[in-house]
DNA sequence: ATGAAAGCGCTAACAC
DNA sequence: GTGTTAGCGCTTTCAT
């Protein structure tokens, strides 16, 4: 079969109509199921027959500019290829909206926020009944006022003012849980090994950190605390694993602020004789796969809901646009989705 | 700014018309710079202004169903969230398609053909003006062939027919590539550990290797060759290297077939005591960042396109269709895209 | 230099 | 039960 050339016109409902002998409301009333048309079953017959004929197929331009529903939502975005999880926010917004027959229009923009107005305005131009709007790690973004003129939900990141709303991934309760797994194995003395950037991921693991150990009447212990930057250079996760060990009452766990870190810590360790839960356990953060699927043994860890926030981020939206005409919320939601455990044999 | 609750009806071009005292034709052509029209900058100037004034915004819908010119690119695959380069083609047909004005429209179907069939016909109906239907890695495809009915480009994949035209990478050079940067570094005895799946990757980087070594005289080798799996469950390239490395006269260097083999190589290479790339040269395969820069030595391997090939078919894609009405090609193109070598320390 | 009018393919109120 | 009709917002031809 070849692909078919030329712009050749497709059959609209008037052919079919034509065809079947009726007119083009009853074809109308026959592709919508409208029930209160009570077409009786011959009828149909007759239209499906010269639909399936015709090899007609609705034109969904044409019923959205009757009917202004677009069922399309943007989903615009920094930075969709520099970081391995894009996919799964997109895969979770994009099944989302198919549930329920909507698609999404796919614009990224760099850091360019000239950009990032003109990505909007050819969104709106193109009557999307909503944008989910995304960053590429959680943190505080300011998009173009514009971005207001449609329902709006901000995925992985949010404004300050909160007056749109967001779903981002509750960093606190992951530190909390990542503490909790250890003291439940019987940790006291207890690491963590934090970032360094002033981001959210970095206050909020903090913060669950000290109040795990505090609900479980463990005090807060500053030298357990450490500050290392990603990667080869500069102080890492594997100097402050050295220096943690070191301390005159060196810790029995550690907590990495991420999967990345864990690595280096992992490796200091090993260089330090130390195994892997026995001596010291480790929890990391991220779920990154490859590094989980790398380490001997296999990194416990707490997963980041990349999937989860895209899929609430569309059916968030989804659900504005259809209460569109309801009174405003007093504020816009702001939701917060659970980090999980993922369980494997470093703790 | 509040965000605009309810739909309240747009501004029209009638609307702007209206409010400047023209006609709405003269909007049109004021809006859309129609040359041949000779609308003196008087005219344009009360338009602009009303257009301003209104915050009228073109409605591309209405626009589309006029002219039939989507601009829209429907973007289909298997699985966008499972692999960390999914983004990276989404990005890249993107940029292209945004070059040009076009937009991508979004889907992504499990394995399940009939979501498939669905998910096209879905594009059809929103009259998408091509399609690229991506993979997560090369290999042969079977779309359904309704696909036929508009331009389509195979991103990342092929159907054995040729029928669509495609773009994937150039396994065979890839392979090339890696083999002729170890013989250039001096080896002569160079080992492949390939993949156990047949898949186009594992054949084309296979005969890259012989290809290499014919090239400069080195004789084929078989006992040089293993075949391995990865991850480590199964034979995998830690033991593969194993027993290169007992091999009566063994490797001084090793192609990996991809980089996640080259960590177990790595290691097993550490646990017999040789140094990296003293003893033994190292070069992977798809430039997988994360292992990249965790591994010590820098590990050297090469890259697989995925923006580039994701641009490639956006790019062709909108040619074929601005050409859609000339006379189809003896046969569609099967583009391939250079795997590029990606220097570290290793070799 | 500007406008009137037709029509893209569809939905839906209203008429018969 | 089915058809007539009036647009949705726009482009474009043809008149003036």
């Amino acid at each position: 079969m070849a692909a078919q050339r030329s712009r050749r016109k497709r059959p609209s409902m008037n052919d079919v109509a034509r065809l079947a002998g009726v007119s083009q409301t009853t074809v109308s009333f026959v592709v919508n199921n409208v029930e209160s048309a009570n077409i009786p079953p011959e009828t149909r017959k007759r239209v499906w027959k010269a639909i399936e004929q015709l090899g007609y197929r609705p034109n969904a331009m044409a019923r959205s500019l009757r009917s202004s529903r677009t069922h399309t939502l943007g989903f615009i975005s920094d930075e969709v290829a520099t970081t391995p999880y894009a996919g799964q926010m997109i895969q979770g917004a994009q099944d989302a909206a198919w549930e329920q027959d909507n698609l999404l229009l796919l614009v990224n923009t760099g850091a360019d926020a000239r950009l990032e107005e003109a990505a909007i305005e050819t969104l709106l131009e193109r009557q999307v009944e909503g944008i989910i709007y995304a960053a590429m790690y959680h943190r505080s973004v300011s998009p173009p006022s514009i971005i207001h003129e449609v329902p709006t939900v901000l995925l992985d990141c949010f404004i300050p003012d909160r007056s749109l709303p967001s779903v981002t991934p509750d960093e606190v309760q992951g530190g909390y849980t990542a503490t909790e797994t250890l003291i439940k194995a019987g940790h006291r003395r207890i690491a963590f090994i934090n970032n360094k950037d002033d981001i959210p991921a970095t206050r909020g693991r903090l913060a669950g950190y000290k109040k795990a150990l505090a609900d479980y009447h463990i005090p807060f212990d500053e030298t357990l605390v450490q500050i290392a930057g990603a990667g080869p250079s500069g102080f890492n996760s594997y100097e402050a694993t050295y220096q943690l060990m070191h301390l005159a009452n060196p810790p029995t766990a550690i907590f990495c602020f991420n999967d990345r870190m864990a690595m280096d810590t992992y490796q200091a360790l090993h260089r330090l004789g130390l195994s892997i839960p026995d001596d010291v356990a480790v929890i990391g953060f991220d779920n990154q796969e490859i590094i989980a699927d790398i380490l001997r043994p296999g990194l416990t860890t707490v997963a980041l809901p990349h999937y989860q926030m895209g899929w609430w981020a569309a059916q968030h939206l989804l659900q504005l646009i259809e209460n569109i005409d309801a009174p405003a919320p007093s504020s816009p939601v702001q939701h917060t989705i659970a980090c999980p455990l993922v369980l494997r044999h470093s703790v």
